[in-house]
DNA sequence: CGAGAGCTTGAGTTATGTCAATTCGTGTGG
DNA sequence: CCACACGAATTGACATAACTCAAGCTCTCG
């Protein structure tokens, strides 16, 4: 069984790949991304429940998804870990743990994935000819934090039905932007992670999408969503208090 | 009243700050430190309760904290606001918004607070005859991102009293790192502000100090602080489940 | 010295967790 | 191909941690 297969059959360059739109050139110009190709050197395939790095080990590089879903999650001297993030494929993974050389979270594929690799002694070099490539970086670390503030802004004063609306929201709009339906699509995690990630139990999202449906609000059979009113899930989560 | 007012009079070098073994240059030879004299041009006072910067401004620059202390919120549509970050002398401001270029977040010093501005031009000059200030500049967003995780780990999956006794010992670390003592320090921010940084009440916050105290753990009088049983404040955060 | 903000403490409520039983779905081996 | 077994999800009944509301206290600062 495949766990973590160099890909070397393809060529890679980011100048040609269609997830230009989405992935870590995101938002450059053109002529700059043209520039890239010395980037990505390798790409790993990671099957389903496989990590793609763990917690503790040294890092050189950072992973930019293709294919796939994977989550990070930190883990506690108790062995209870937290999951701190879903990533779609166009996202970077392992922005954190650049601090010590080492990674502060685990990373596990929640399907059969693909990631190009993209090693820290690479960006440097090649923003030597491609300047704006720092700020990218800066960027898509920037956006990371963002990111978590919004989690913790969803965890810190947030009741549960706010908290997995905003997660279907957040959801549907990430897959929207790869080009999905923002209304029905599976999701890849299941109802233990979105708890765990949520600060919730498994019961009670599972009381939750319950609930939900019956109020018409989606529509749920096992992973697979399809939100039927949107604007009440948005109702949710902005009228709090 | 003072509120955001430039410091004039001071010449403010990075190679002669005493902050520099805490502050932005932390972990950097001292050969390159001496580099970075270009890199603050300007410092600012902030009186108390007055912000450094505010949600949806423009951003231009990072903002590294040499005395006092600063609260980052993000707020709402509906107003209400969740405290991302409490942050001390040495550490930086504004890391998050560098994704487009508007602060994500709205900062407000807690105390009357100076801090060095860095503008990002300033960073990307400096770093092409100082290389490694990049990689400086990544590890300190990669470190802010790796403190939101820990937080996420707190808000998803510990108990209140455990979040409060991991927030004392945070700030007692990071205390320490300052050359103040480790067990005896006063909290700048109040029982609502820890509140709503921990995802709890005024109350709960209020309740867990007078317990703490009652257990003999710590000694509190207002925000004055005293750990007396450090052992028992890592005992809880390390024992849960 | 008075007023207001911040903090503490109590009593009662409630959202969410816990424990447990049942169903559903999927993949496996006879 | 069916039946079985296992993991995942649902649902219910009950327990409880934390919230809400409210009163009183204590600093601080003007």
């Amino acid at each position: 069984m495949l766990k973590r297969v160099p890909v070397t059959s393809e060529s890679t360059h980011c100048s040609t790949c269609m997830m230009g739109s989405v992935c870590l050139p995101v938002g450059m110009p053109a002529s700059e991304v043209a520039k890239l190709d010395e980037l990505v050197k390798e790409r790993l395939r990671i099957a389903k429940g496989q990590p793609l790095f763990l917690h503790g080990t040294s890092l050189d590089a950072l992973f930019s998804l293709r294919t796939g879903s994977i989550k990070s999650q930190i883990v506690e001297a108790s062995g209870h870990h937290q999951i701190t993030g879903f990533y779609l494929p166009g996202e970077i993974v392992g922005l954190d743990g650049m601090f010590d050389g080492m990674h502060s979270s685990t990373s596990i594929a929640m399907e059969d994935s693909e990631v190009c690799v993209v090693k820290l002694d690479d960006i440097d070099e090649v923003s030597r000819y491609v300047p704006t490539l720092q700020h990218q970086v800066r960027r898509l670390m920037s956006k990371e934090i963002a990111r978590s503030h919004q989690v913790l802004l969803a965890l810190g004063s947030m009741r549960s039905e706010q908290r997995l609306a905003a997660f279907l929201i957040n959801l549907s709009q990430r897959l929207a932007a790869l080009g999905y339906s923002s209304t029905d699509f599976i999701m890849r995690m299941g109802r233990e992670e979105i708890g765990n990630y949520l600060g919730l139990t498994l019961e009670t999202v599972s009381r939750l999408f319950s609930r939900f449906a019956r109020d018409g609000v989606i529509r749920v059979n096992q992973r697979e969503i399809k939100i039927l009113d949107m604007a009440a899930l948005n109702e949710l989560v902005g009228k709090p208090c």
